[in-house]
RNA sequence: GCCGCUAUAGCUCAGUGGUAGAGCGCACCCUUGGUAAGGGUGAGGCCGAGAGUCCGAUUCUCUCUAGCGGCACCA
């Protein structure tokens, strides 16, 4: 116990140092060593990071946080966001400022004004917070009485602030951080002063839109995002990693590489070369193998259909933006397009899943007949927003590996846990291991009961714990008709794309009357199971194609060797070793232009091909060939017919192996 | 859909109030060369679409369309 006045403070290694009155963080790192003290930024008290400057007044488990620390970067970016605030408040005093977080690789604040910040105020403001770094301006901490709170900043006029404050939790104190003349909201911690983020360290990258608390309906604010380091390396490293990536980018692969492209008049949707095709084609292969494997049945289901099934689905109320509709009616003689008042709305399909509960609902099912796992490659068209399309990733026609599974409650989690292993199996295919899972848990606006939600998230929590997966929750994230399981991917520059998914369903059933007889001899609702593997095509083969960099395994590469001549000598021999490579099964095609060798094995190894085939003269004599795979620098020459068994065996795609 | 930026040759990009240029690619010719660019010649553009200002617009202004970066929405 200690007396009244005395602070014990507990380090990490369990050492005790006492005080006669309360202390901050600054003293004790003094007081345990100069070096610590110079290189202490934020202390941990009973885990809660404090200010340095902070007295700490009881006793308490504390632990110093140094630059060496994972948290300090995140502490320093917010620094970085405190400091971006001030500069734009000093170079233009009536905007107003909102929030600004730190986040992965950096920060950004949210302004509130009317112009525009341009590329020329960047840079100024920029300037403006190296010098703000410079002036080593002190960070103080200091607590507010909310209404006093309120006041301030309304009369400061920021009533974004003011705003804020009203959301603060009653029990929360209000904190003020102050540097020079810029005060602002906020929880901290922060670092002693500006100049712990070095001048050179940091970088503003862009400015956007986003909406204040995220809300569409909400004014639009300005966002400026910029990226802090440790130091100049550091930040030099991650920029020459953003270009690097920015090479990656499946826009950019695609139109190099001639896989396919988009033209303004078909906004979203893919025109699918033949070398993107063979990608895709494969791929369809695979997965149906798989498919089949795993007990599921192909279907296929109309594109169009009566806007009344829609309605009764449900998706009318719940998805109606973004449905393609048609009128059921063709233009008259003069070409005219006159929609007439009763005209049958016809809508193109968004989703396969009503389609499919047709299927089922033909004939009468028994719980014998359970599951039925019932799959389609459907074309879905969705009208998403303008500003969502991205390349492959976001597009407007896109076609699932999807499929629907008919069960019995009691059959949820083996199916689950069936397509995680099924997925998981696809995933280690190609070679995709970084992948984040999600269980997306009840949004606010949905069907069902509270018990029935409860019951199958547990299902999808248990089924993941038990295929021995880490995942996190994404709090309401479920779809209105049930929780999914959301599997997420990143990009080349680092945003994550959803591709498979795994969704529970009580409700379509119910909405389109499907059921099955019971062993009781009742009808019961089955539950469906939504799943997608790939998620789609287009935004798995983009996926793909950043993930290899354009580089496919043999297995799927949509050109696996390209046979050169050296001289023209060749011809005939190059000719016939193409052939044989055709006759082999495998993608090849054949160069005889009049060009050296040099510049063949140049632009094929741009092209990303996976194996040249070089004929001289002295391959053409013996019956071999040169072998050059891409990536080496080595080449290796072979008797004819083992170079192309080698590479048949290798481009055997990984469901035959 | 919202905020901002961008749109010139197949690709990457210069450029100008007086209707355009480079490199790569492409075509033809010379060259027959052994593993990441051999040489020469040449053909390609309604300067995204529409309107306005001006004697004259690819250039300035406005509208539209598409793309890009975010936001919102979502596989």
């Amino acid at each position: 116990m200690s007396s009244k006045n005395k602070v014990a403070l507990t380090l990490p290694d369990g050492s005790v140092r006492e005080y006669n009155g309360p202390v901050t963080g600054m003293t004790l790192a003094n007081d345990i060593g100069p070096g610590l003290a110079k290189a202490a930024l934020v202390i941990v008290v009973n885990g809660e990071q404090w200010d340095l400057s902070r007295e700490i007044e009881k006793d308490s488990n504390v632990s110093i946080i140094t630059n060496r620390d994972d948290e300090a970067l995140e502490i320093l970016r917010h620094d970085a966001a405190h400091i971006l605030a001030e500069a734009v408040k000093e170079l233009w005093p009536d905007t107003q400022v909102t929030i600004g977080p730190a986040i992965e690789n950096g920060f950004y604040y949210d302004f509130a004004r009317d112009k525009p910040f341009t590329p020329e105020d960047l840079e100024r403001i920029e300037q403006r917070m190296k010098e703000i770094v410079e002036r080593n301006e002190e960070i103080i901490r200091t607590e507010m009485p909310r209404d006093e709170a309120v006041k301030f900043f309304r009369d400061m006029g920021e009533d974004y602030k003011a705003e804020i404050i009203a959301s603060i939790p009653s029990n929360e104190p209000i904190t003020l951080y102050r540097q020079g003349d810029f005060i602002d909201l906020c929880r901290g911690p922060h670092l002693p002063s500006t100049k712990y983020l070095g001048s050179d360290t940091f970088k503003l990258m862009n400015v956007a839109g986003a909406y204040w608390r995220g809300d569409s309906n909400n004014e639009m604010l300005q966002r400026i995002y910029g990226t802090a380091w440790r130091t100049k390396k550091e930040l030099n490293a991650y920029l020459t990693r953003i270009e690097e990536a920015e090479k990656r980018d499946h826009r950019k692969l695609g139109r190099e590489m001639g896989l396919f492209h988009f033209q303004e008049e078909a906004q979203g949707s893919v025109f699918w070369h033949s070398k993107g095709f063979r990608v895709w084609i494969e791929l369809e292969r695979y997965i149906r193998a798989r498919l089949r494997e795993d007990g599921y049945n192909e279907v296929k289901t109309p594109q169009l259909m009566d806007s009344k099934l829609w309605e009764q689905s449900g998706h009318w109320g719940k998805f109606r933006e973004n449905m393609f509709v048609v009128p059921d009616m063709v233009p008259n003689a003069e070409g005219e397009i006159e929609v007439p008042k009763d005209a049958r709305m016809m809508a193109l399909k968004p989703m396969n899943c009503p389609a499919h509960i047709q299927i089922f609902k033909q004939g009468i099912k028994s719980y014998r007949d359970l599951p039925i796992r019932m799959s389609e490659f459907g074309c879905c068209h969705r009208n998403e927003a303008h500003g969502a399309l991205h390349g492959l990733m976001r597009v407007r026609q896109m076609t699932q590996d999807d499929a629907h599974i008919f069960c019995r409650e009691d059959q949820i989690i083996d199916e689950t846990k069936r397509f995680l292993r099924l997925f998981a199996q696809v995933y280690d295919d190609m070679g995709l291991s970084e992948i984040k899972y999600k269980l997306a848990t009840r949004p606010e606006m949905r069907a069902g009961s509270d018990e029935t939600w409860e019951l199958a998230e547990k299902a999808l929590a248990e089924a993941l714990t038990a295929s021995g997966l880490e995942f996190e929750y994404a709090e309401g994230e479920g779809a209105f008709y049930g929780p999914k399981l959301e599997f997420h991917l990143t990009d080349a520059i680092g945003r994550t794309w959803q591709c498979g998914t795994f969704q529970l369903d009580y409700v379509l059933p119910d909405r389109l009357d499907a059921n099955y007889i019971g062993q009781d001899g009742e009808r019961h609702r089955p539950v469906m199971l939504h799943r997608a593997v790939f998620g789609t095509f287009e935004r798995f083969i983009g996926i793909l194609i950043e993930h290899y960099a354009g580089r496919f395994p043999l297995w799927l590469a949509p050109i696996q060797v390209i046979v050169a001549g050296i001289t023209s000598e060749q011809d005939d021999y190059v000719q016939s070793v193409f052939e044989k490579l055709q006759a082999a099964g495998l993608r090849a095609e054949i160069d005889l232009r009049n060009e050296k060798i040099n510049y063949k094995i140049r632009e094929h190894s741009h092209a990303k091909i996976p194996a040249i085939f070089v004929a001289g003269g002295r391959e053409a004599e013996n019956n071999t060939i040169t072998v050059r795979r891409l990536g080496s620098n080595n080449q290796e020459t072979l008797d004819l017919s083992d170079a192309i068994n080698k590479l048949v065996t290798e481009s055997i795609a990984p469901d035959k192996r």
